[in-house]
RNA sequence: GGCCCCUUGGUCAAGCGGCUAAGACGACGCCCUCUCACGGCGUAAUCAUGGGUUCGAUUCCCGUAGGGGUCACCA
C-alpha cells in the first residue's frame, strides 16, 4: 500500500507540514518547574461541582509554580453543543475566582475570543491543524480511513448511542465479533478508497493500533503512582466523518502544541489512557504528566456511592447560587476535600486567602468522596463570619435582588439598618455564625423589620398571661433607651426580684422552689414580645437596632393582646 | 463479561512495619450563659475479608468480597 498516495487522496487540501505547525507554536519560555495546566470543558451544559473542583487543582498547580493556566473549549461534538454554554461557562468560572492567563475569553461584545498566541482555543476552529497531523499519520501507515454511506451515517446519528452502549451485553462472543469487524475494516485497496471518495462517501479516520491488549505498560499518575495498563488494541476514531477530531486526538495535539505540562482530569479517563499513550508515541510528542482525580459522589437510595448526576442537588453550580452559597464558601469547602491538612492551616491562618495555602497534589486522596452538605455548611459559616457587615451586605443584596426582590427592597430601603443588624455579634474572636448561606439571612433578619415581624413563639407555658403581662409592663415602666447594657440588664434583674423571680441564676439553681421563676424567664417574656421568638441574638443589641419606638410599640401590642 | 481504579469511625481523613490508630464535620453530654449562637471541655464511633512475608502488620505481597469507572463517529 502506498501510504503517501493514500494520505494525498484523503487530505488533498492539506499542504502544511507538521513542522509548519510546530513553528507557529514555539515552546514556552518558562522558569524551571513552572506548570502549564488547562481547564478544558465541553460546552454541553452547565458547569458543575466536579468542574470547579478540577479547575481549582489546575489553577493552584499553575499559579503556585509560576506557570500558566489556560482555558480550552472542547466543542468537538456539534450534536451535543448547547448554544451560549461556553459564555456561561466562562462567567461561572470567573465567579469562582478562576482567572485564566490564556485561552478562550469573552470579548467586550460578548463573543468568545482568544487570549494568547497558542490559539485558537476552540477546538472546532482547529480542524486544519488536526488534519495536518492526521495526514502525517496516514502517510506513515499509522491511521486509515473507514467509509460509510450517508444513509448509514444518518442512521448512526439517529441512535441514542449512550443508551445503546449502556444496554450492551458484554459477552466474550460479542467482544470477538467486534474485534473481527475492526480487523476487517483494515483491509482495503487504494482503488476502493478512490471509488468511495468519488462517490462522496464520508469516512472516519481510525488509528492502526499496535498493542495486543494483553501486554502491560507502566504509566505514572501524580496521585495514584505507577499504573499498569494494557497497551491499546483498539482502532479508535481520530477524525469523525465531519472532519472534527475525537477527544483523544484533539487532546494529544492540543496539549502538545499548547505546551501543557500537567493534565488534570477525572478518573473516568483512566481507561482511555492507553489510547493517549499510543497517540503520543505515534506523534512523537512528549507525554504530559497526568493527574486523574477521584470523583465527588453522593449516596443513592441503596446506600451506595454514586457519581453525582444531573438531577442531584449540588452538581449544577446554579444550585449553589440559588441556595445562597457564596462562591468563596464552595471553594473553601473544595479545598478541605482536596488537601486534608487544609482545615488545620485555616485555623492557623484565618485571614488568609486559600490561594496562600501550600497546596500539594501529593496530599490528594485517590478515592471518591461524598458530597457533605453538613461540612459545607460549617465551612460556609466560618467564611461568612470572617466577613465584615459591609461585605456581607454587598454580597447579600445582589443575591436577594435576583432571588427575593421583595427582601432586597427591604434591605436597600435602609442600608444603614441592614448593616447594623448584620453587625450584631460580628467581629472579635468569637463571632456569631448565624449565616451559612444567604438564604439564612431573611429568617434571621426578619424580626428587625415590621413588614416581616410576627410573634411566632408562645410564651413559656408554665407562666400565665397575667404574669407575662405584668413583667413586660414592668419592663416598659423603667425602660430607658439610652441606658447602657449593664444598667438595662440591672433593671431587668430588679424587675425579677420585685416579682419574686430569682435575679441570680446560681441562687435559683440552688433553690428553684423558693422562686416563681428566674431572670431568664423574665427575659424570655420580653424577648417574645420584642422579637417574636424564644431565641434571638443579644436582646440589648437587638433593641438598640430596633429603636425605642418599635420596642415600645411591640410591647404595648403584646400587653393589649394579653389583657 | 473484559479491563482499570478504590476500600481506616456516619462523613472527610492522618498514618507510610512497632502509636493508648491524629485532627475536622456531624451526633451526644457537660461547662459558659438572660435565650439562641459563639466558645471551652469531654464521650461514643474506624483499619472490608482470607491467606502469606515478618519477631511484629492498618502499613508489604497474593487471593476474595464490596464499591466505583470504562468498553461510541461523547467528552
Amino acid at each position: 500500500m502506498d501510504y503517501n498516495k493514500l494520505a494525498e487522496l484523503l487530505f488533498p487540501n492539506v499542504t502544511d507540514t507538521c513542522e509548519d505547525i510546530e513553528n507557529k507554536y514555539p515552546p514556552r519560555n518558562l522558569p524551571e518547574g513552572a506548570k502549564v495546566t488547562r481547564f478544558a470543558p465541553s460546552p454541553t451544559g452547565f458547569i458543575h461541582l466536579g468542574g470547579i473542583y478540577g479547575a481549582m487543582i489546575d489553577e493552584r498547580l499553575a499559579h503556585q509554580s509560576g506557570g500558566i493556566f489556560y482555558l480550552r473549549i472542547e466543542d468537538t461534538d456539534a450534536k451535543r453543543e448547547v448554544p451560549g454554554a461556553a459564555v456561561e461557562l466562562i462567567k461561572t468560572l470567573a465567579e469562582y475566582g478562576m482567572e485564566f492567563d490564556e485561552g478562550a475569553a469573552i470579548s467586550p461584545d460578548g463573543e468568545i475570543c482568544d487570549k494568547g498566541i497558542y490559539g485558537p482555543f476552540k477546538q472546532s476552529e482547529r480542524a486544519h491543524i488536526y488534519h495536518v497531523y492526521a495526514k502525517k499519520l496516514v502517510s506513515e501507515g499509522k491511521a486509515y480511513p473507514v467509509f460509510t454511506t450517508q444513509e448509514e451515517l444518518d442512521e448512526l446519528n439517529a441512535t441514542d448511542k449512550k443508551a445503546e452502549v449502556k444496554s450492551k451485553v458484554w459477552t466474550e462472543e460479542a467482544a470477538n465479533a467486534q474485534r473481527e469487524e475492526m480487523l476487517k475494516q483494515r483491509e482495503f485497496t487504494i482503488d476502493e478508497v478512490e471509488a468511495h471518495l468519488k462517490a462522496g462517501d464520508p469516512f472516519v479516520l481510525r488509528i492502526l493500533s499496535e498493542g495486543d491488549g494483553e501486554k502491560k505498560t507502566k504509566v505514572g499518575d501524580l496521585v495514584r503512582g505507577a499504573l499498569e495498563l494494557p497497551e491499546n488494541d483498539e482502532d479508535f476514531v481520530l477524525l469523525k466523518s465531519d472532519g472534527i477530531p475525537t477527544y483523544h486526538f484533539a487532546h494529544a495535539i492540543d496539549d502538545h502544541l499548547m505546551g501543557t505540562t500537567h493534565v488534570i482530569r477525572g478518573e473516568e479517563w483512566l481507561p482511555s489512557l492507553p489510547k493517549h499513550l499510543q497517540l503520543f508515541k505515534y506523534l512523537g510528542f512528549k507525554m504530559p504528566k497526568y493527574l486523574h482525580t477521584a470523583q465527588i459522589m453522593k449516596l443513592d437510595e441503596n446506600g451506595n456511592k454514586k457519581k453525582l448526576s444531573k438531577r442531584d442537588m449540588g452538581l449544577d453550580m446554579k444550585d449553589y447560587k440559588r441556595g445562597g452559597y457564596l462562591p468563596e464558601c464552595v471553594c473553601e469547602y473544595i479545598m478541605t476535600i482536596l488537601n486534608s491538612n487544609y482545615d488545620e492551616w485555616r485555623m492557623q491562618n484565618p485571614e488568609k486567602s486559600y490561594k496562600e495555602f501550600p497546596f500539594s497534589f501529593k496530599k490528594m486522596s485517590n478515592s471518591g468522596c461524598l458530597l457533605d452538605f453538613a461540612k459545607l455548611t460549617d465551612v460556609s459559616k466560618n467564611v461568612i463570619s470572617r466577613l465584615t457587615a459591609d461585605e456581607v451586605y454587598a454580597k447579600l443584596l445582589p443575591w436577594a435582588e435576583e432571588y427575593d426582590p421583595e427582601f432586597a427592597a427591604v434591605l436597600s430601603a435602609d442600608k444603614e439598618k441592614a448593616i447594623r443588624i448584620l453587625s450584631i455579634g460580628r467581629g472579635g474572636k468569637k463571632p456569631r455564625k448565624d449565616l451559612a448561606t444567604f438564604a439564612d439571612a431573611k429568617p434571621y433578619m426578619s424580626l428587625f423589620y415590621n413588614e416581616y415581624f410576627a410573634v411566632i413563639d408562645a410564651y413559656p407555658e408554665k407562666f400565665d398571661n397575667q404574669t407575662v403581662r405584668s413583667a413586660i409592663e414592668g419592663f416598659l415602666q423603667t425602660f430607658d433607651f439610652s441606658d447602657d447594657m449593664n444598667t438595662w440588664f440591672d433593671k431587668i434583674k430588679a424587675l425579677a426580684d420585685s416579682m419574686g423571680f430569682a435575679s441570680d441564676m446560681k441562687a435559683y439553681k440552688a433553690q428553684p422552689d423558693s422562686f416563681k421563676g428566674n431572670v431568664a424567664d423574665i427575659s424570655s417574656f420580653i424577648r417574645v414580645a420584642v422579637t417574636g421568638k424564644l431565641s434571638s441574638p443579644d436582646m440589648y443589641e437587638v433593641m438598640q437596632v430596633l429603636g425605642k419606638d418599635t420596642v415600645v410599640a411591640r410591647i404595648n401590642s403584646e400587653i393589649a393582646r394579653l389583657s
